[in-house]
DNA sequence: CACAAACCGATCCTTTCGGATAGCTCTTAC
DNA sequence: GTAAGAGCTATCCGAAAGGATCGGTTTGTG
C-alpha cells in the first residue's frame, strides 16, 4: 500500500496544466494524499504552462492535451528544448492512438487517462521522475497496435482533409496543384493504409482515429 | 460572491456519478467549499448510480454521460420514472449538440461541461435544486442551433451507419430489405439534412456530431 | 550504392453516385 | 379531414469513383 523507496528524501515538485478546474482540483486533492508529491503550480492553458514551467522548474509536468491558446502537443515540443529535459506526463481523456503516438514522439514520458485510479497516477509520477517511461498496460497495448498500422504521409493527410469537405478528386487536384490521377493514387493509398473499402468508410475511420480536425470532443 | 438566499435552511444533498476518480475528487473538493452543498455519495458507473440514487434519494444527481455498464442517457431515462422526479445535472466533456439534445429530452435539468468554473457548478446545482432548468449561455446557444437543424429519422440513421462501413447503396438495400432506389432516396434526404454535398462529407459531419457510434472518445 | 517510400503522372474500364422528378402508403398532428 | 412527414418504389442519365497496372523523380536510410 505504501510507496516505494525511490529517492524519497526529496519531494517531487509537480506542475499541473489543465483547462478544467474540476480536474485540477481533483489532481491536487489526489496528489496531496502522498507526502512525497507536491503540487507547486497550476496552469489554465498552454501559454501559462510554458511560463510557469520556466518560473518554477518543476520535476514533473502533468499536461492535458486539449487546452486553449496552445495545445498540449505544442507545449511538449516547445519545452523539450529546455535543459534539463523536462519530464512530462500527458493526462487526457482521449484514448485515441493518434494522440498517444504524437505525444510520445513529441517527447512525453508518460500517458495517463483521466479515468486512471489515484494509485496509478502516483506511480506514474514516481516512475517518470525516476527517469523511466511509464505507460499503463492498456495504453501500451494500444500503442503497439497503433505503431503496427501504417501512418499517413503529410500529403495523404491533406488529401484526406479535402475529402472530408466532400471535395471530388478533380477539386482536390486543383486545390493542391496536382493532377487528378495523382489524387486518385493518394486516395488509393489512403484506403489501403486505413483498411477502408471506399472514401466513405475511410472518413469514418479517419475521424474516429482523430486524423481529422475534430475541434471539440 | 456569496450565494443567493434560496432556501438556504437545508443543505442540498448531492450524488456524484462519474467513472473518473480525478473528476470525482475534484467535484467533491469544489463542492465542499460551499456549506449548503453536501456530497452524500459517489458512483463509479451507471448501475451504481441507480442503486445509490434509490438508497440515498439525493436532492441532485450529477451525472457523467460516458460510463461503464450503463451510460448516462440510460440512467436518466431509468431514473425519470421515480417519484419525486429526480433533478439531474449532466456533467460531461462533450460539447456535442447531439449529447446535449438527448440528455435534455431524456429529462436532465442541467448540462455542464467539465471545463466549467466552480461558481458555475455551484449555481447550476442551486438552480436545478430550486426546480429550474439551467444551461450555461454557451451551451444554450448550441442547443438552439441544434434544434434548428433537422434531425435524422431512425431509418436514415440506419442507412447512415451502414454507409459508415463503406457499404454501397445496393448493399444497404439488401441489408435493410428495401429497394436500392429507396436507399438512394434516404441518402439524398440525409445529405439535405446534414447539409452535405456527398456521402464522404456526410460521414465527416455525422461522426463529428456524434451520430455514429464512436465508442471511445 | 541500393532500396524503400513519398510524391507525381497516366490509361482503361466497370461500377456506383447522385440529381431531377414522380407516385405510393401509413401514421401523427392540427 | 387534411396536411405533413416518414418510409417505400421507380426511371433516366451524366459525372464521379475506384480497381488494375504502369512508370517517373526525389529523398532518406541501411
Amino acid at each position: 500500500m505504501s510507496s516505494s523507496a525511490l529517492s524519497s528524501q526529496k519531494e517531487i515538485r509537480i506542475l499541473i496544466a489543465d483547462d478544467h478546474p474540476v480536474v485540477r482540483e481533483g489532481l491536487v486533492t489526489i496528489l496531496a494524499l502522498q507526502k512525497d508529491l507536491k503540487v507547486v503550480g497550476q496552469a489554465r492553458d498552454g501559454e501559462e504552462a510554458c511560463l510557469l514551467y520556466d518560473q518554477l522548474s518543476p520535476d514533473v509536468l502533468i499536461l492535458d492535451l486539449r487546452m486553449p491558446k496552445k495545445d498540449g502537443q505544442q507545449v511538449v515540443s516547445e519545452l523539450m528544448s529546455r535543459e534539463p529535459r523536462p519530464r512530462i506526463i500527458v493526462l487526457t481523456n482521449s484514448a485515441k492512438a493518434e494522440d498517444l503516438r504524437r505525444s510520445l514522439t513529441a517527447g512525453a514520458k508518460g500517458y495517463l487517462l483521466k479515468g486512471a485510479e489515484p494509485r496509478q497516477v502516483w506511480e506514474t509520477i514516481r516512475e517518470v521522475f525516476a527517469g523511466k517511461s511509464s505507460l499503463p498496460h492498456d495504453i501500451a497495448a494500444q500503442l503497439a497496435e497503433s505503431m503496427a498500422q501504417p501512418q499517413l504521409s503529410q500529403r495523404e493527410l491533406q488529401v484526406l482533409r479535402q475529402m472530408a469537405f466532400g471535395k471530388s478528386n478533380k477539386e482536390i487536384a486543383q486545390i493542391l496543384y496536382i493532377s487528378e490521377h495523382t489524387v486518385k493514387n493518394h486516395v488509393k493509398v489512403i484506403f489501403k493504409k486505413l483498411n477502408a473499402i471506399g472514401r466513405t468508410e475511410a472518413m469514418a475511420i479517419a475521424t474516429q482515429r482523430g486524423l481529422i480536425d475534430s475541434g471539440a470532443c
